[in-house]
DNA sequence: GTTTGTATTAGACCGGTCGTCTAGAAACGA
DNA sequence: TCGTTTCTAGACGACCGGTCTAATACAAAC
């Protein structure tokens, strides 16, 4: 069957929408505490038309770190092209971007790295390569960016950019977690401090 | 009604092996996933009993975290006191066995603050200020044997003593959830690295 | 040995879980 | 127009969730 444009734009406007309401959803609850009645019901969408767009929980779980990294991603690639300023003050705004996403006033932050890592990892097996994609995709970028930093003299680094960029992340997803725990930013001006000091960026 | 000691025994034992149990299960599913009849089938104990001990499943979290935490502390405080050691090696040392418990093999890693962090932290406030209390005492003796370590010599930092702390816990924190979701120890490896440079150790 | 009172347990309870399934509506091609 | 496929609708089943009440087990008191 050949669709037109409106019913395709409808399909994957329901497709996405359960998706878009799912993720607000599981950033806030995680993913067992959720069940797909309650997204559904948000999302107004009947719970028949569910295992039309996916094959089970799991697989939307998938589908769901699958959508939320390709935006995540595009949304970095940006980031770290911004005209007339030095690799150094693309990658400092990424993270001051990365403290506005998730602190815990607006809705308990939104990173599902950090929401789903942990919980997810040890639960499902699709759900955890999707994480490892996705959590690869930004490590290499946040590499690439360092290596052109030291190329253009904004930063220096110690290392490699590539153990240069793990452990930024890792520094930055524990700062996360610890924010969610404290409720407070705090945490983000420490990682933001180290950061500066790895990168040997002014203070 | 009073208890003589046999019964008094019997009764903590009781709850220590509900508590042992529920920890056991929940640092590999999280809290969500697992429900009490899989405890209490696991333990051995009839489901009647658990409200018993416990007033409900969040108080249950609660409880697990404190047993956990006050465990995990004493344990910390023998690493930080070994003898003929400097400050910098026994911190060291700490990290060291962070790498054995927390890798993947063995059960998933055992770090209740790893694995239930980010779930519970927005899930119920009670266990969220168990964990915010548990990693206060943690990073607390970090920072002491951190300031320690700067008067014997054995170790050098950039900034005050607490906030390396805090960032160094940021950054294990973050490379356990690496840990779960790349099944490699590698980023362990990267933090430990990180570690020595931000403690200005010998490579 | 019976009574008393508390520590502990068994199991019912209701609501929610994921996932299935049947029917029908809607949108297409011929 | 019809026939076919895509999508929607929501009842349904089997099961599991946390919670609570009513009954038991059992030590102490008399």
């Amino acid at each position: 069957m050949l669709m037109n444009t409106e019913t395709t734009l409808k399909t994957t406007d329901v497709r996405e929408n359960i998706l878009a309401t799912g993720q607000r959803i599981m950033a806030g609850k995680g993913f067992s505490a959720v069940g797909l009645n309650e997204i559904l019901a948000t999302a107004g969408v009947p719970k028949g038309s569910f295992y039309h767009y996916f094959g089970s929980k799991d697989a939307f779980g998938e589908a769901l770190l699958d959508h939320y990294f390709e935006h995540y991603l595009a949304e970095l690639d940006e980031m770290l092209r911004q005209p007339n300023k030095t690799m150094a003050e693309r990658l400092i705004s990424y993270w001051q971007k990365w403290e506005e996403n998730q602190s815990f006033f607006d809705c308990q932050g939104k990173c599902l790295a950090v929401k789903l890592g942990a919980e997810v990892a040890d639960l499902s097996e699709t759900m955890r390569l999707a994480l490892k994609r996705g959590t690869k995709g930004i490590i290499d970028r946040l590499a690439q960016a360092i290596e052109a930093g030291t190329a253009d003299g904004s930063l220096s680094i110690k290392g490699s950019a590539h153990d240069n960029a793990e452990s930024l992340y890792q520094l930055w997803l524990g700062a996360s977690v610890m924010v969610k725990i404290g409720r407070t930013t705090h945490p983000f001006e420490i990682a933001m401090k180290t950061t500066r000091q790895i990168l040997h960026l002014s203070a």
